[in-house]
DNA sequence: GAAACTTATGGAAAGGTTTCCTGAACCAGG
DNA sequence: CCTGGTTCAGGAAACCTTTCCATAAGTTTC
C-alpha cells in the first residue's frame, strides 16, 4: 500500500458553473488514482515498526521522544489518519454517543442539544442524532435498529419514556445511559426541581401581594414529558397552599407550550374581566410570552393590571420584560454528558443518586409587580 | 470542563431511589454474564458457515430461502446485531454522514437540521452532529480531526464557507459533499433564490401601491452567510428599480437576525414620523416579527399605517398575521441528503448543476395592504 | 557487579466482518 | 452423457488497527 494521492492544485473560479466543473474534475481524478495511506506506510516513512506507530499516535505505552518526533511528522506528511473502524475493532469502543432527542425546533430542545454536543465534542466524542418522535414504533425501530448496532459507547435520552426492557437491553450491552428532563425508570436523569421551580415562581408572586393567580401548563401532547406539567401544576399548588390560599380547578388551564398556545389561552382568559386574575404563572416562557401579547392586545397593561411569570429564561424573555425562573437546558446537557463519559472511561462508577437537580433562579424583570390596590 | 461551575443539588426522592437501585442490579447484573454473541455464534446455531451468515443478513449473495430463515431466526434468538466496526473496516463504509452546521437553536438550522436528520435515518444512515460555530479554528478541528477522521461517508455543510483545501481534502478521499444555505465554493449547495424570494416579496409591496418602503436586512454577523444579506437586498432594490422607485441609503436597515433585532430597528426606524415607510420588507420573519412588536407598542397600525412582509414562513407567522416569502429548509435538508446518498450509491453519479434552488412561494396574510391614502 | 526495574521497540495475534474463490449440486440443452 | 449456466454454501484471505509478549538496552539498588 503506498499513498499515491498527489497533491492537486487548481484554482478555483467564482462562477458557479466553473465550480462545478471544478468539483466534477476532481470527482473523476479521484476515480482514477486515490490510494490512502495507512499505518503501515507511515512506518516504513518513520522507520519504525507498525506498533510504533499505533503507540505513538495515540499516547499510550512508551515511546521515546524522537521517535514519536518522527513518526508523527512522516504521519502528518502522508496526511494519515487513524481508520476508526479498524480501532474501534479491536477496541471495542467507537467514541461516539447517541442522542435521541423527541424535537430539535424548540428551545429547550435545541439548547439541551446544544450543551451535549458541545460537551461531547470537547472530550473528543462524536454525536450520533436521533431525532425520535414519542411514537411508540419510531421509538423502537431506532432502539432495536440504530442504536444497539455497536454504534455507539453510550445513550443520552432527553425526555422520552424508556421501557424497563429497553433500559435493561441497553445496560445489557455495557451502554452507560443518562437522562435528561423527565424521569426515567431505572436510569439516571438530570433535569430542574420542576416542583420547586413551580414554587418559587408563585412564591414571588405571593410574596408581591397576589391572592388570584392562575397557572397556565402545558397540556399532555408530544411535546414534553406530561411529568413536567403535573410537577409545575404540584409546585403551584403546594405554594397556593402553604400560603392558606384556596384553588379549584379554575386556577389552572393547559395549552399548548409555545408563543401561540399562551396567546390562545390568554385570549380566553383576560377577555373576561370577571374572571381575570391579577397574576398568571405559565409554566414556560414561551406560554407567558403569548400571555403577554394577548394582555396587550386587550389594553391590559402588563404588570400594573396583571403580572406575568414563566419558568425557563428564555432568549425572548428579556425584550418581553419577563420575570422568569431561569433553567439552562445546555448545562443539563453537559451534566449528562458528564455522567455517561465517566462511566465510559471509569468503569464501575456510577452517579451516587438516580437523579441530580439542576440549578434555577429567579430573573426579576419588569412583568410582575405589586397587584394594583382594589378600587372600589 | 461542564458541570463542576455549577453545583447540582443532589436529592433522593422516594421514588428516585428505587430507580437508582433498580438501575444499579442491572449495572451488577451485566458484570456476571453478558456475552456478546457474534457472527460465529450465530453461524453454528444455524448450522452454516459464517459467509452465509454474512450473505443471509446483508441480503447479498445467493442463499435458498430454509437457509436465510434459519439464520435470521438464530440471529435474532442471539439477539445478534453485526459490529458495524468490523463491517465497515471491510467495506469501506460507515454507513453515517457529517452535518456540520453553525447553530442548532434558530429556526432555519433547526428545520434544516430535522430535515437532514429525517431523510437520512428513513435511508439508513446516521447522523453525526458538528455544531460549529463560524470561527476558523473551530471549522479546522472539526474537519482535520473529526470528519476527515474516515467516520462518515459524506458531509452536508449547512452555511459554512469552506476553503477550496478542506473541499480538496474531502472531495480527494472520495466523500461526497453537499452544501446548504450560502453558495459554497466548489461544491453542490442547494439554498432558495434569495434574490427572486427578495423580489417576490418587494413586487407584493408595490402591487399594493408602497411606494415608500424600507428594507431590514441582517448585519454581518454569525448567524447567517453574509451572502444572503446582500442577495436579498439586491432582490429589494432590483423590484424598486424596475418599477422606477428610487432608493438611497435610506432604503436599507441592517440588524440581528432575530426578533430583538427587528424589535430594536423598528423602534428606530418607526420612531420619527417624518422618516416612517409606510412599508417594511424584513429579510427574516423574525425580523418582521420583531418591527410588528415595534409597530404595536408605538401605536402604528399593521396593516393599516403599515405594511410588512417577511420571508421564511416562520411558525410564529401565523399568530402574527404576517404575510411572508414560504421557504421550507427541511425540504432543502432532504434534498441535500438526497446529493450525497445517490453519490454514495451510484458511483459516477454528480448533481446536473452546481445549485438547486428550493422552491418559495408568497403566503398572504393580514399584516400587508394598499397603503393609506394620503391625508392632506 | 548482579539483580531488578524502567524504557523502548518489534513481531505476531486478535478483533468480527465481507468477499473472493472454489466446489458441489442441480437443471436445461444438445 | 456431456457441457454450460445457475444456485447454494464453505474456506480463507483481507480490512487496519491495538495489544500482548518478547527482547534488549539502559538505570538503579544493594
Amino acid at each position: 500500500m503506498t499513498c499515491s494521492g498527489h497533491p492537486v492544485t487548481v484554482a478555483l473560479a467564482a462562477s458557479g458553473t466553473r465550480a462545478l466543473r471544478f468539483w466534477k474534475r476532481l470527482q473523476t481524478k479521484v476515480d482514477e488514482e486515490v490510494t490512502v495511506s495507512g499505518i503501515e506506510d507511515v512506518a516504513s516513512l518513520a522507520g519504525v515498526s507498525k506498533a510504533t506507530v499505533s503507540r505513538a499516535l495515540s499516547g499510550r505505552g512508551y515511546v521515546s521522544v524522537e521517535t514519536r518526533a518522527k513518526v508523527s511528522d512522516a504521519a502528518h506528511r502522508l496526511g494519515y489518519v487513524v481508520s476508526s473502524s479498524a480501532s474501534s475493532l479491536v477496541t471495542g469502543r467507537t467514541n461516539n454517543v447517541g442522542v435521541i432527542i423527541p424535537r430539535i425546533n424548540q428551545w429547550f430542545f435545541g439548547s439541551i442539544l446544544e450543551g451535549v454536543e458541545r460537551a461531547l465534542l470537547d472530550r473528543g466524542y462524536d454525536l450520533m442524532l436521533y431525532n425520535v418522535s414519542k411514537t411508540v414504533e419510531e421509538r423502537s425501530k431506532v432502539f432495536e435498529y440504530f442504536l444497539v448496532r455497536k454504534r455507539v459507547d453510550a445513550v443520552i435520552a432527553v425526555t422520552l419514556e424508556i421501557t424497563p426492557a429497553e433500559t435493561e437491553r441497553l445496560v445489557g450491552l455495557g451502554k452507560p445511559i443518562a437522562g435528561i428532563g423527565g424521569p426515567l425508570e431505572g436510569i439516571p436523569t438530570v433535569s430542574i426541581d420542576d416542583v420547586a421551580a413551580a414554587r418559587l415562581a408563585t412564591e414571588h408572586l405571593l410574596l408581591l401581594g397576589h391572592r388570584d393567580i392562575v397557572h397556565v401548563g402545558g397540556d399532555v401532547d408530544e411535546q414534553m414529558d406530561f411529568h413536567v406539567h403535573s410537577k409545575r401544576l404540584k409546585g403551584f399548588l403546594e405554594a397556593l397552599t402553604a400560603a392558606g390560599i384556596p384553588h379549584d380547578e379554575n386556577s389552572y388551564l393547559a395549552t399548548r407550550f409555545d408563543i401561540p398556545g399562551g396567546y390562545r389561552v390568554g385570549k380566553q382568559l383576560l377577555g373576561d374581566p370577571r374572571r381575570r386574575p391579577t397574576a398568571i404563572f405559565a409554566a414556560a416562557d414561551e406560554v407567558a410570552i403569548g400571555v403577554i401579547l394577548a394582555a396587550r392586545e386587550l389594553g391590559i397593561s402588563v404588570p400594573d393590571d396583571l403580572s406575568v411569570i414563566g419558568i425557563d429564561n428564555h432568549p425572548l424573555s428579556d425584550m418581553f420584560g419577563l420575570t422568569t425562573v431561569e433553567q439552562r437546558p445546555d448545562l443539563q446537557g453537559e451534566h449528562a454528558v458528564d455522567w455517561v463519559i465517566r462511566q465510559l472511561e471509569q468503569p464501575g462508577w456510577s452517579p451516587d443518586a438516580g437523579h441530580a437537580f439542576a440549578p434555577t433562579r429567579l430573573v426579576m424583570r419588569s412583568s410582575t409587580a405589586p397587584p394594583r390596590p382594589r378600587t372600589g
